[in-house]
RNA sequence: GAGCCGUUAGCUCAGCUGGUUAGAGCAUCUGCCUUUUAAGCAGAGGGUCCCGGGUUCGAUCCCCGGACGGCUCACCA
């Protein structure tokens, strides 16, 4: 390739290279193998030997064959060391010409960082006092024609990591790889949590005609043969409940919800959420439920439920703070709280403090908009907010003594919501009167208001069990289990935009 | 959607006030080396300085526009 001479964008050299061994090593019959099984882990090896001196070693011969990728290699001229990284962690391998045939002594010469290599041969230690597998054959499994991020400062490149996550976790793997193995047990943990206590685990609709049960836009998608035009749901609540309604007492589901919003640290347009619903319990019942789910995770990851975030120390063993929205609200801005009861009293408090007020919101919006502003962002310590403004929750009962307010909870930890419950609201004439003040809020420029759903107002027509649920977010709860800062940190391929064309 | 910041070799990063041929380490290639530990020694190759305009004798650098990303804000969980 002459210097003076731009050539067109082809491939790059170092790929050129290794596609010229792959070429060379099918010309010779190698074709990705598919029969190779590996009878030891490194972690395993590592388990099993780490305290073996190398005399007793070489006494015994302990046949090894493992199988990963070639994370380093330092060959020599008649001998190499490399190291092959699995699932578990690492292990040394030794390949010298003498214990090879000459075209298993020619692959390991030409291997390639981040080739899939399996070796056979026995465990020994080596001079410097290594674990190692000396090689008495060595095959590549799959060849790897890219060049991998540098070994020592590993892969930083923040969009790299999101968009081609395996090279994240090739690269970083020791970083990256225990959040997600993480995040598996905290699903198990949720599951075997609700499951010891009755729920049944259900799977409902994610496309759905009238994408309900929360405040959001939706996804917007069609089906061809039916020529419907359906949506993405944005929650599984209002099918869970009709769950109740058919018989069913405790129903959970994980499942993907999809808003169709803002990207950020904390939001990803499709999220985990777990959501269960309990019939014959309030809303009351459920905090304790909570306490113990989120503090039983904690302890089951960590050994205790103290959590460090950032630079905070969360405590997560029972015990949470209580606190009422609007009277929290009221302290905050400086008002009595009956003055957050009374439209105009509540809108001169907003405009007071600059606090914008949303379309279409009465009393309840802005007591609601009040304490996010105010009060939200000081919650560090796990909180349980209680006695919302009906007119901010259109799903929940009203409460009894207090119709302003509805029988909900929110749990606010370091500064974010991460879970939200209320008692059901069953009666179907309320039901229906309250989308329709949704409907008119929509009309009123807020296309987030909930829409009307009159087949799930028919189903709650034929009694539903009084009833409580409780919605848990479950990235944002790894993200506070694992210290993560940003969601994507916590989601293996999080949105982005496609990638430029280079 | 708005504001601020970033984008230089495959990776991690330098690059002064605008100056002639844009550097380093790792990785790669060639040679030597049968117990290394970020192996070593000798040599070599590798760049659309994110893209498009503009200013200038001259732009990786200054200005304008755009792409992508990060952070903050707004909305939600």
């Amino acid at each position: 390739m002459s210097s003076e001479q731009r050539h067109a964008p082809t491939e790059d050299d170092l790929t050129a290279t290794r596609r010229a061994k792959l070429a060379e090593l099918r010309a010779q019959g190698w074709s990705y193998p598919n029969h190779f099984t590996p009878t030891k882990h490194a972690g395993e090896l590592h388990a099993a030997f780490g305290e073996t001196d190398g005399a007793q070693l070489d006494e015994a011969k302990h046949p090894a064959t493992v199988a990963g990728r070639v994370v380093a290699k330092r060959a020599f001229g008649q001998a190499s060391f490399v190291v092959v990284e699995d699932v578990t962690g690492r292990i040394q391998t030794y390949l010298r010409r003498d214990q090879l045939t000459p075209e298993e002594h020619a692959l390991a010469k030409s291997l390639d960082l981040g080739d899939l290599i399996g070796v056979a041969g026995w465990v020994f230690r080596t001079r410097t006092g290594e674990l190692s597998v000396h090689g008495t054959s060595v095959v590549l499994l799959a060849k790897c024609v890219h060049p991998l991020p540098e070994k020592w400062h590993g892969l930083t490149d923040v969009e790299i990591r999101y968009r081609k996550r395996y090279l994240d976790l090739i690269a970083n793997g020791a970083e990256s790889r225990p959040v997600f193995l993480s995040r598996s047990k905290i699903l198990a943990g949720i599951r075997s949590f609700l499951v010891a206590r009755d729920y049944v685990e259900v799977e409902t609709p994610i496309l759905q005609s009238i994408a309900g049960g929360a405040a959001a836009r939706p996804f917007l998608t069609h089906h061809n043969t039916l020529d419907m035009e359906l949506q993405l749901r944005i929650a599984p609540e209002l099918f869970l409940k009709r769950l109740l309604v058919g018989g069913f007492e405790r129903v959970f589901e994980i499942g993907r919800n999809f808003r169709n919003e803002g990207i950020s640290t904390q939001h990803n347009p499709e999220f985990t959420m777990l959501e269960f619903y309990q019939a014959y319990a309030t809303c009351d019942d459920l905090l304790p439920l909570v306490e113990e789910m989120i503090g039983g995770l904690a302890l089951a990851l960590h050994g205790t439920t103290k959590v460090k975030y950032g630079e905070h120390d969360i405590e997560l063993g029972a015990g949470w703070t209580r606190l009422s929205l609007i009277d929290a609200a009221a302290a905050a801005a400086g008002c009595a709280p009956h003055d957050l009861r009374n439209e105009p009293k509540a809108r001169a408090v907003a405009q007071q403090h600059g606090v914008p007020i949303p379309p279409g919101a009465g009393a309840g919006g802005i007591a609601t908009a009040l304490f996010e502003h105010f009060v939200e962002p000081t919650l560090i310590q796990p909180t349980f907010v209680t006695g919302f403004p009906a007119e901010v929750s259109p799903l929940a009962r009203a409460n009894d003594d207090d119709p302003f307010v509805v029988d909900r909870f929110e749990l606010y930890v370091v500064g974010r919501e991460l879970a939200n419950g209320f008692s059901e609201l069953n009666d179907p004439d309320d039901q229906r009167a309250r989308f329709l003040k949704q409907l008119e809020n929509r009309g009123q420029g807020d296309d987030e208001a909930h829409p009307m759903d009159e087949d799930y107002v028919h189903a709650l027509e034929h009694g539903m069990p009084p009833a409580a649920g409780c919605g848990i977010g479950v990235d944002r709860l790894t993200m506070l289990l694992c210290n993560a800062q940003s969601i994507r940190d916590v989601v293996l391929f999080p949105l982005l935009r496609p990638a430029a064309k280079a």
